[in-house]
DNA sequence: ACTAGGTTCAAACGGCCGTTTGAACTGGAG
DNA sequence: CTCCAGTTCAAACGGCCGTTTGAACCTAGT
């Protein structure tokens, strides 16, 4: 990827349409089964447009990622009362993370080509992502403790974020076999509505309690 | 893959070495992922073995998949208490979900293979697998409905399973990322063992209440 | 021991992949 | 209007892919 000293308005417009061709690309077939000659027939560029803007596939994927994150970040940022209840904010947080169940846009596009992270990483990603989601995620740790005991560690209230996102991707991710057998179940925007209240409520439940036996506890650090 | 007529030891004993290190290819990286010249190198036979003895690069995944199911199924028939409580019934199928968080087997492969496939179900899944998973499912809805209201609907039951299939699968699917930032989290037995305590308390204890507001229904089915 | 059929093997085939090349084509500053 | 840096383009390159081929190699039944 040279150092570019001009970039004119055509130029920009065709970036844009790589990327836009990219993330359906990359959300459907993963970084590795999607392919340039497959994004660049949708995006209607020339095959050499890729590694003239982008330097390299890896580079496009890079793009992509900043895009997404940058779309995913400002999307969580959306207008709301400013001192939610927890249980509110729970809810909102659980419809926000079910949204790709139906919405068909790039947002969507952007939650897939995570799902694709969590199950093979790429470079790029553990490279450069990494830092960047921790935010995000330390949000949600913070959502999860305001229903856990005051005393609750930092790793006990990761546990539960993770504990939370994992309730709302697996039917984010078999969305679609949801309306095949056994499910058989019609999605559509009213159906999310009621299926992010019934996570919100069981999560909420679940989280207000502590296991019987054995309290998790987290390991002692490997370092620091 | 031609009828065969008789199938020497040696000859059985290829295809057995062969399953094995494509069922680890096949977890590390999916299906489209995992080449045949890295399975027979790993397996040490010849490339043209995989065309001879299973015809296909999809006869060999076929293969792996029975393998699979099959080794899944028999495992989840270990020995138990006859009668066991339902929280102790949850605890267990938490347990078995984490396993593959510390195991390095064939079983976490069979594991990892069936993650792959809900991200991307390929071809042969769709045909081969889809009823044979039923049944699977089934024993975990009958474990879910247990917790809830007599009143609740197939729909609400196998929503409910999913829902704990996903608590468990996250943890699965990140295990490798705990250790690191910002979790940085020691897996080992015990800890698995703490964490299956956690989810099984929170789960049960989100399942034994209602949603307030609105309850969960299922659409009206499109077809029966 | 002979042989026929099951099995292994090295080599090659066509196809898709990401990347490179160098010429042709713009569009905006002077 | 000129001109050249910025951009597009068709074509080709080397490499890995799944599959096929046909000869060589066992091995078990007679």
């Amino acid at each position: 990827m040279p150092r570019q000293r001009k970039v004119t308005r055509v130029a920009q417009l065709t970036r844009e349409k790589i990327i836009k061709a990219a993330s359906r690309a990359f959300a459907r077939d993963g970084y590795e089964g999607a392919s340039i000659r497959a994004i660049v027939a949708a995006a209607e560029v020339n095959q050499a447009a890729i590694n003239y803007h982008f330097g390299s596939k890896e580079g496009l994927y890079r793009a992509v990622l900043q895009t997404a994150l940058r779309a995913l970040m400002s999307d969580d940022d959306a207008p709301q009362a400013d001192k939610p209840s927890r249980e509110a904010a729970l809810r909102r947080f659980v419809r926000g993370q079910l949204r790709p169940m139906t919405a068909r846009d790039e947002l969507s596009d952007y939650a897939r080509i995570f799902n694709w992270e969590t199950l093979r990483p790429s470079p790029v990603f553990r490279k450069f992502m990494a830092r960047e989601v921790a935010p995000f995620l330390a949000r949600v740790t913070e959502l999860v403790r305001r229903f856990l005991p005051a005393k609750a560690t930092d790793q006990e209230a990761a546990v539960g974020a993770l504990w939370l996102f994992g309730q709302c991707s697996i039917f984010v991710r078999n969305a679609e076999q949801l309306a095949n057998a056994p499910f058989r179940l019609e999605i559509d925007e009213r159906f999310v509505d009621r299926l992010a209240d019934t996570i919100a409520t069981w999560a909420a439940d679940g989280l207000g309690r502590q296991p019987t036996k054995r309290r998790l506890r987290a390991a002692p650090a490997a370092a620091e």
